[in-house]
DNA sequence: TATTTATATATCATCATGATATATATCTTG
DNA sequence: CAAGATATATATCATGATGATATATAAATA
């Protein structure tokens, strides 16, 4: 799935600036997809010469203007048709597990620190989650709600699996370096 | 982390071809990091001509000729380096939860076959920790270790999650496509 | 015998990333 | 009160990743 295909998701929930699909993307997509401006600002620009969304130039007070994305029905058509067609995938790109994996290239300290800055990057996902920005102001369906239970429930047993398993990985680790 | 610093973290662990060394990323590194070879050739010739590694052609019998490549010595520093600077992230993206969230445009049998569908791959993923090979021949490091637990940690309640909860998720798609 | 799978490398258009630039207004903090 | 940080808003660009396609051979399977 790519970003235009989401932006149009988003754009289902409502009509937005590019500015506000990317707040969207930053709280209630932030735990199964990243997109940047970099990524969004072309993606509006061909939805709308594809005839998939129209563009307005809003005016704002004390605001700079904004141009304001409005979905049409054939864009509707096309991401049902997205969607229909999208194999569920879930990919998961971790420098975290790569660092384990190389880990007796780091001292026993880096990899402590490597586990509790991942310990404290869970501990807020999951204060996320349970804010209700997890699912965002947008969007409180039933899909909604399945999605953030499960990446809570993905997230906890992370965080467990951590805790439990931090003090014998590290001391086995110390021991092999006084070899 | 780039592919270029990963394609030395498997030099590390011995020569290779860039063959063999997507075959390390198909099933030891798959549970963290996806690279095809449109990455690792473009990488590999980088990593030699900035005096990474060296390649050398090998001449085979019944087989094509392959490009073995070896870490130099600077090589090795800098992969050092680049895992010493690299912070633990852990990033998710995932079709899957695109189509929870928009279950509601989905038909309530579409939702039940992306239910099967994830709950068969992380099956298989499963399978393929506890069979060993999800830490690969080449690293039985505490650390890949580490590593393999923790994937398998996190696929199992995301695995616990959707059969606990499917049903009810299900029920209650059917009841409002009847509204 | 025919097809699929495995070994091996290379290239390319398309897409995503992350940084940078620009401008203004509000909010916070010392 | 002034300085700096944060929030609103868009655009661009070099770099890097993706996934598909091309090419060639041999072994295994049907």
């Amino acid at each position: 799935m790519d970003v235009k295909t989401l932006c149009l998701g988003v754009l289902s929930m409502g009509d937005a600036s590019g500015y506000e699909i990317r707040k969207v993307f930053d709280e209630a997509f932030s735990h199964f997809y990243v997109a940047g401006f970099g990524s969004i600002y072309p993606a509006l620009a061909e939805l709308t010469r594809e005839g998939y969304a129209t563009c307005k130039n809003i005016e704002q007070e004390k605001r700079p203007a904004k141009n304001v994305y409005h979905m049409t029905d054939a864009g509707m058509a096309a991401f049902r048709a997205a969607l229909a067609d999208t194999y569920p995938s879930h990919k998961v790109r971790s420098d975290f597990m790569v660092l384990l994996v190389f880990a007796h290239l780091l001292t026993p300290a880096q990899v402590r620190l490597t586990l509790q800055q991942r310990l404290s990057d869970i501990e807020a996902n999951l204060a996320h989650i349970d804010s209700g920005l997890g699912c965002g102001d947008s969007c409180h369906t039933e899909g909604a709600k399945f999605a953030a239970g499960f990446a809570h429930a993905v997230l906890l047993a992370g965080k467990e699996y951590i805790e439990q398993y931090k003090d014998g990985f590290l001391s086995t680790l110390e021991n092999k370096e006084k070899e």
